[in-house]
DNA sequence: ATTATCTATAGATCTATAGATAATGC
DNA sequence: ATTATCTATAGATCTATAGATAATGC
């Protein structure tokens, strides 16, 4: 129970990561301020010391969504990534049962179009950021060049596809009651999205 | 300002159709039950003789957003709709820019996932539904036989690949601030779906 | 007499703020 | 003295219900 500014900077990171986990799991507005304190072991009126607003914890928790996502990402496949690799990891059981530290994208796509104009701008951004990653993975999957070479218009297409069939599929497999056919879903997706020749 | 059992069954369905385009807009957890009669000119206090619990309305106005999508399409391609078509409609502005009448799956996919267990299982039901209805329009794309034929394995996997796509590229175009690159996601993952070869 | 709708309100929940408490940090 | 957190609460909003009103339908 300390009152220092360092404890104060790590209880802001705690909020921050609790929200973050939370908003994936229950959407964007299914967080309630309070609810959200008391995970943190706090009460409800230290808030609006750490944050200006709902909104504002919101866009920060988003942002911190997409960093640990990629992080998460980063230390499992120890930086020899590839394009199979991601879809691979991205339509997994382990990754559709673990919303929380999931994809923000296949948590709240849907709430992160509506969401306030600065968080919907974060997400924006980071739809670049995903398109162009992926497409470099592409292109190092087809040998074009070594370093991350920048992907040709038809391999940035492919990333476009996969990208969106895999949040697809992960949103798709949440909803179905089968395991069984929520796993051939994946599994179907999955072997689709690979790339047959360069 | 009628009062008759005629106008309550008329009643009914139009708080059920406003329902089933906010939700859509607006996410399950979206819309309040006196917003929602008052758009339908009525006051909050009749509600609960109509349903049982906002549940039960969430539950009647998703049935009814699946049915009147599922019109929707018919009635624009007039019985003979094939699976181009289904791509080219789904992946347009228009669909994407009228969230409130479009695919219920890209308004809140992961809204359904976590819906009330009836909610989600019928959810659950009319995926199964479409996964078959894309296979049998891709079956007859392929020509394999005239009268919607079962699809085989991997004309299966092909709509399972496509229905995903479909739903993460308008959830994403969604999300998109720059209309260009919005537009650019939905042409490029509609030229991927088509079929290149039977 | 029955009932579809309305007015009014109870009770829960949610965001935000005011003022008290107890620690830090000069 | 400053400030990180807590207790308490205002004010808004939301689901659900009770009782009144005005129409239907036998």
């Amino acid at each position: 129970m300390g009152h220092s500014q360092l404890d104060k900077a790590a209880t802001h990171a705690r909020i921050v990561d609790i929200a973050s986990r939370k908003l994936r799991e229950k959407g964007l507005e299914g967080i309630g301020v309070a609810d959200l304190m008391k995970e943190a072991g706090l009460t409800v009126g230290g808030f609006y010391k750490h944050f200006e607003s709902r909104d504002a914890l919101v866009l920060e928790a988003v942002q911190a969504a997409f960093t640990l996502w990629k992080d998460a990402q980063d230390n499992l496949e120890l930086k020899d990534y590839s394009y199979e690799k991601l879809i691979d990891g991205y339509l997994s059981p382990a990754h559709r049962d673990n919303t929380g530290a999931g994809c923000p994208f296949s948590a709240c796509a849907a709430d992160l179009a509506r969401a306030d104009p600065r968080t919907r701008a974060l997400a924006s951004k980071q739809l670049q950021l995903d398109f162009d990653m992926i497409g470099r993975l592409i292109a190092k999957e087809s040998g074009d060049a070594k370093g991350m070479a920048k992907p040709s218009k038809e391999q940035r297409a492919q990333a476009m596809l996969a990208f969106s069939a895999m949040i697809g599929a992960v949103s798709l497999a949440r909803v179905m009651e089968d395991e069984g056919e929520a796993r051939e879903l994946m599994k179907a997706v999955a072997e689709k999205l690979r790339l047959k020749s360069g």
